[in-house]
RNA sequence: GGCGCCAUGGCCAAGUGGUAAGGCAAAGGUCUGCAACACCUCUAUCCCCAGUUCAAAUCUGGGUGGCGCCUCCA
């Protein structure tokens, strides 16, 4: 399996820490409101990323937090006049239904800045003491020339950032170079306050990633994954903390996702062209933008639209299709062997190119036209005939296959309340299809069309569902 | 100014040295009483120029166009 490291610029060969184990940890979002259509991206991405490696037998230690303490969520709770605990709850919990509704895995844990503030301080005080970090005046900075290796994530020269950032950065007097970051700030008055030995305060954005990595995962990670413009500063001042501190390589493979775009511009609060998750699935199902998101690769941009969500609507929908098709010819035929004519090992075809594709750096574009192969493959056959034994074949390579990416997978579906009355009416529609009564038919079908209804006639009989 | 990415048919998107996967849309057809689903057929020489090579969308150089990071941001 090769992955794209962001830290060397290449595809390399993925080789775990400890054989059959994953440690990754995915930065998550800062939670002031419902997360945007551009938070998805790296939810769903790195959660197929996780799927493909279970799948692949690795067990998986997964972690993404929650970002609670933030200007963002004070200003938002001072506008409701309420705390910062119940709006970063509020949204924590929104985000949580958006996420189930894009069928992200839950990981194995989602801590939270807040519930962390022990280590945040322990962390400091070994830098400050490990001389990587100084006080000044209750704000605490990483001193960014003590680690010689900064910038080389984000491939940027220490001395450069220095005299470019005096041209753009008003000069703080009170850091050492322009270039360090804030480890711990003081509060101000009316805001959320921890106590540690530099005065009442709360911790900077990015020590948070850091300790949380070390403390769920060790102090050296296999994966450290997020969007691509955490590279720089975010992901640089985290290496910079962690390797610092611990005297020892942060993450082994870095890897950073592409921006979705509006309008081939990136979104941005600013320009007003975001989008929630929460607006779009008013419109298309959660799982239609799943399957948006996987049908580009995660690192090249795509481009949010209308049209391009329909388009991914529709395809996923023959994918589905194919499924109802084949559980149906399965529930209507008989048992049988497989025959002679059918060679099984063209259905493991289809998990051979789909592991190629997914091995080159999670090609989901590719996977996914796999599947659509594997439709196909499937559609003709039910068409030609074949027996359950093969058909369960299929049906097995299909599943294991969808449930890589996460699409058309079962629902708990419950039995429709109609059930009873809608089989009656199929049945008496049939009976007046063979007595050639056609517009008692019609009438029957525009009758269960109009209870939200849809019917197919096949081969193997009537199925019907809603929708 | 520094660093980096991208340019493939109407739209989306793989392919990164050997004569262009897949999907959506459109069109025609088969199946069907009709419809829906499905199946079949059909559309490109890969931004431009030069070079390397027996051979390039794929490598090199130049150009044009678009985008991102360098400031909170997925």
């Amino acid at each position: 399996m090769k992955v794209y490291n962001t830290l060397t610029r290449k595809k390399e060969e993925f080789v775990p820490i400890e054989e059959g184990k994953v440690k990754m940890y995915v930065c998550g979002p800062t939670v002031y409101n419902y997360i945007h259509i551009g938070n998805a991206r790296p939810y769903v991405t790195f959660d197929t990323v996780r799927r493909y490696m279970e799948y692949k037998g690795y067990e998986v230690t997964y972690v993404q937090n929650f970002t609670d303490v933030d200007d963002k969520i004070i200003n938002k709770a001072n506008e409701e006049n309420t705390t910062m605990d119940v709006i970063s709850n509020r949204y924590i919990e929104e985000c949580f239904k958006d996420a189930d509704g894009l069928n992200v895995k839950r990981a194995t844990y989602h801590p939270r800045v807040t519930e962390e503030m022990d280590s945040i301080i322990e962390m400091i005080d070994g830098l400050i003491k490990g001389g990587h970090a100084y006080e000044n005046n209750g704000t605490v900075y990483f001193d960014t020339k003590s680690f010689p290796e900064y910038g080389k994530l984000s491939k940027k020269n220490l001395d450069e950032l220095i005299s470019g950032a005096s041209d753009r950065v008003s000069i703080d007097e009170a850091k050492k170079n322009p270039t360090d970051f804030v480890l711990w700030k003081p509060f101000k008055p009316g805001e959320p306050k921890w106590s540690s030995p530099w005065g009442e305060g709360r911790p900077g954005w990015h020590i948070e990633c850091s300790v949380m990595a070390k403390s769920y995962l060790g102090e050296t990670i296999d994966i450290h994954a997020g969007g691509e413009d955490l590279v720089f500063p975010h992901h640089e001042n985290e290496i910079a903390q962690s390797e610092a501190c611990n005297g020892k390589i942060f993450a082994k493979y870095w890897l950073h996702n592409g921006f979705i775009t509006v309008d081939n511009e990136k979104m941005s609060k600013s320009a007003g062209n975001f989008f929630t998750v929460r607006d779009i699935a008013a419109q298309f199902p959660y799982e239609v933008i799943r399957f948006f998101i996987l049908s580009g690769h995660y690192r090249s941009p795509i481009n949010f639209s209308r049209e391009l969500m329909e388009s991914s609507q529709n395809g996923l929908e023959r994918i589905k299709n194919c499924k109802k098709d084949l559980l149906y010819f399965i529930e209507n035929s008989e048992e049988t062997d497989i025959k002679e004519n059918e060679d099984v090992s063209e259905i493991e075809e289809f998990k051979i190119r789909f592991e190629e594709a997914m091995d080159d750096d999670f090609n989901t574009a590719d996977g996914v036209s796999v599947v659509y192969e594997l439709v196909r493959f499937i559609n003709i056959k039910i068409k030609e005939g074949m027996s359950k034994t093969f058909a369960n074949k299929c049906l097995d390579m299909f599943n294991t296959l969808t449930s890589i990416l996460g699409i058309a997978e079962d629902k708990e579906e419950e039995v429709d309340r109609d059930a009873a009355l809608i089989e009656e009416l199929i049945a008496k529609r049939s009976e007046a299809k063979k007595n050639k009564d056609f517009s008692t038919a019609d009438s029957i079908r525009s009758q269960l069309t109009d209870m939200g209804i849809t019917i197919k006639d096949t081969r193997q009989g009537v199925q019907w569902f809603r929708g």
